[in-house]
Order: structure tokens, then C-alpha cells, then sequence
DNA sequence: CTTCATTTTGAGCAGTCGCTCAAACATGCC
DNA sequence: GGCATGTTTGAGCGACTGCTCAAAATGAAG
């Protein structure tokens, strides 16, 4: 019986083959990109037969939307209790250093936008790819929120929209590190130059955060 | 004569049809997806013979190569002259919903994402794509100067980084808007607000400017 | 018209792709 | 043991890939 069919009933040894494929496709993904990440290179990553991609999980394309769910997950859960205590712009900033520098070994962000990539003209991998990003940004929104909160101007940024914009430029900024390290590093020095900016302002005197806040209630009212 | 082996000599005939294979790279790249990229798919959109690929740019990837620099020639001078008029923090402003407006019909934002991606892997992609990324933030790198150079804080601000964090991030988001539209909207929001809050710094005074800066210099000095 | 370099063509090669399928294997129930 | 269920395997199909090549078409110089 193909699982594909029946969600229910997964015995044991079928759920380790899945997971066996699930993280060679994560490898395979991360090491040789898109391009080589066939039924044949996961199988092999995975040391098992490639006919079981499609007993398991229907089409490759399945298997890659699930893989990029799996890994999402995966990575999110590791973050998720370091990043609830996360309360000030400053302790973002050094968690988003902190991250930055790991994935850049472990390689999932990559993932993220090979699959971005792939998803611009394989409407398939689109919704699996928005699914994994939302993984992200239902945390980011969190911990953005209550930074905000603490923020005096803060009532004017939306954690929404900043959730989706900080997640879809590291995505950018990460590729952009394959083809030019050193500018993405100054990349990321300027971003992070441009939020201590926006800190000062918590330091600014009742007169003039008044001033900004209305210069900022004036464009805001488009 | 093969014309990779003779860079001169480039009669009006070879040139018609390279152009015709580039133009018609960019469409297969926009429309279908570097996946779908082939020597046969670019040539038929081009309406010549696939073998005219190897002889006139000797491997397909050197024809990407090709392409996105002719791509981005094109767009860069579709558009410095109103970047050259580009002064202030709102017109740059302004000058960035244009052009990602025109660029959301056109697609060439894409295609640059599409290399970037296929760069991660394909080692041959990232020199051509950095290039044609670069002649982006150079003209970005002008037009920040000189919108730093009339704003009080601007010293502190790093255009090459920023420009390069600018260029990236637009790319992300572009790649989000496939899978999101909605949400890569409010990132751009998001992020508009954002700079315009960093904008009311022109309106404080004195002091607490000075406030400010002495902020900066302080985190600054790591 | 002949000559000759340049450009274009269609056929073809070896390799990979997603996917299918019948047959072998494993495992627990009677 | 027989039997049924679920899992794994290797071979193979048609389609596509990058690329080569001999032959045909082109067009300017003599």
C-alpha cells in the first residue's frame, strides 16, 4: 500500500525510511543545490534504493516540500527557547549574529532559497516554501512584537510586515554570500549599523521623540 | 571560426544572432525558470538552431553568463539617468516603488535571483552574476553617498554595505513575492516606514542629534 | 562563375531525469 | 507450515539534457 494514499497506519520502519530520505534530501539540497538534487542523489545521500522516494512520498516535489517542512522544524525548535528570551533590539541583533553564523555552516537557509528559487517557476514548491518561511515568521513576529513593545516609536512599525522583510532579505543577503562573502558581510555591517540608528532613538528625550512621532504620523497618514 | 577562440572580428550577422540568443535567454530565464533553461528552450525562443549556442557562446552556462550582463547593462541604463536625479532619502524612496513596479511586469529582478540560486551550486554561474549584481551597487553606491551626504547622521552610514544590503534584500524579496505577494508587500511597507523614521532624523535639533551620535559613536567603536 | 571562410542546420551520442513495475524480501497472524 | 501485509529492489521506459559533427547554406572576394 502506497502511503501516499492512506496517511494513517505509518509502522515504524516505514517512518525511519522517511526520515532516512527526508534528511539525505536535506543534505542534498544543502551540498549540491537544486539543480543535482535528484531521486537518485537523495537516495544516495540517504543509502537507500531511489524507487522509494516515490513509494514514500509520491514525487520528488513531495519529497522536497516535506524536506523543507522537516528541516524548518527542526531548525526552529533548536532557536525557538533562545529566542523567547530575547526581549531588547540589542539581544536580537547578537542572536541574529549568532544564527547567521551557524547557518552559514549547516547550510538550511540555503535551502530556503534554492527552494524560493525553484518556487518562482514550480508553482508545486511554492506553498511548501511559503510554509516553511511562515515557520519563521510566526516566531520572528513574536519576538518582534515584544522588542517593539519596549520601543518609544515602536507603535509605528508593523512586526508583521517587518517579520516578512527581515526573513526574505536574509534569504537575499545569504545567496548574495555565495557569490561575494565579503560584500555580504558589509551588507550585514550596514543593516546592523542601521538598527543601532533606530535604537538611539530609545535614548532621545520626551521633545524630540514628540518631533519624530509626528513627522512619522504625518507620512504614515499617506 | 569558433568565436570563443577569436574575441575579434565579430561580423554584423554573429552579432544579430548572439543578441537574438541573449535576448532570448532572458525571456526563457524570466518566464520558465532557470530549471527549464536549456539550450533548446533558449533557442526556440530565440527562433534559431540549438547548436548555435555552442558556436556562438561555446556552453550554455556561458550564455547565462552572457545574458545577465546583458540584462543588467540594459536595465542600468534604462535607469541611471532618474537615478541620477535622485537626491534625497524620498526620492530614492519614491525611485525604488517605481522601479520595483516595473521590474514586478518585467522580471529581471528574477532572473537575477534565479543565477544567484543557481551560483550557490554552480560555481560558473557566481562569477557572471556577482558582475552583473555589481553594476547595480555602483550605481546604488552613488546615489546613497550622495543622499548620506545631505543627512545629519550620514557619516556613520557605509554605502557600499548599504547598497549591497539594498540590492540583496530587494532580490529576496522579489523571490518571496512569488510565494507570498501579500506578505512581500508588507515587508516593503515595513521596511518604507522604516526609513522614514530614519528620515525624521533630519527634523531633530541639535541636541538631540548630538545625542544620537554620541550613541552611535559609542557602538561603533566595538 | 569559382573559391573560401563564416554561419547554420539536423541528426545523433552519452548521460541524467522522473517515474513505473514485477518480482523479491521481511514480518506478524492463523 | 501457509498466508497476507507492508517494504525494498533492480531493471527499464520515454523524455530531456549538454554537446559534437559532418554536411549544407550563405555571402563576399577574386
Amino acid at each position: 500500500m502506497s502511503p501516499a494514499s492512506k496517511a494513517a497506519a505509518e509502522t515504524a520502519k516505514s517512518q525511519e525510511t522517511k526520515e532516512k530520505l527526508l534528511a539525505g534530501a536535506l543534505r542534498t539540497l544543502t551540498e549540491q543545490g537544486i539543480a543535482k538534487t535528484s531521486a537518485r542523489t537523495v537516495a544516495a545521500a540517504a543509502g537507500v534504493n531511489q524507487a522509494l522516494v516515490f513509494y514514500h512520498f509520491g514525487s520528488v516535489d513531495e519529497l522536497l516540500a516535506a524536506a523543507c517542512r522537516y528541516g524548518t522544524e527542526q531548525r526552529v525548535a533548536l532557536y525557538r527557547e533562545r529566542l523567547d528570551e530575547v526581549t531588547s533590539l540589542a539581544e536580537l541583533l547578537a542572536f541574529g549574529r549568532e544564527m547567521h553564523a551557524r547557518e552559514r555552516e549547516l547550510g538550511h537557509v540555503a535551502v530556503l532559497g534554492q527552494l524560493l528559487a525553484g518556487a518562482q517557476t514550480q508553482p508545486r514548491l511554492a506553498p511548501a516554501t511559503a510554509a516553511g518561511l511562515d515557520l519563521w515568521m510566526a516566531e520572528i513576529e513574536k519576538v518582534l512584537a515584544r522588542v517593539l513593545a519596549t520601543t518609544p516609536l515602536g507603535e509605528f512599525a508593523d512586526p508583521v510586515g517587518l517579520a516578512r522583510a527581515v526573513a526574505a532579505s536574509f534569504v537575499g543577503i545569504e545567496l548574495y554570500e555565495g557569490v561575494d562573502p565579503g560584500g555580504a558581510q558589509r551588507a550585514l555591517d550596514a543593516l546592523e549599523q542601521l538598527t543601532v540608528l533606530v535604537a538611539a532613538l530609545e535614548e532621545l528625550g520626551p521633545v524630540a521623540q514628540r518631533a519624530v512621532r509626528h513627522r512619522l504620523r504625518r507620512t504614515t497618514r499617506r
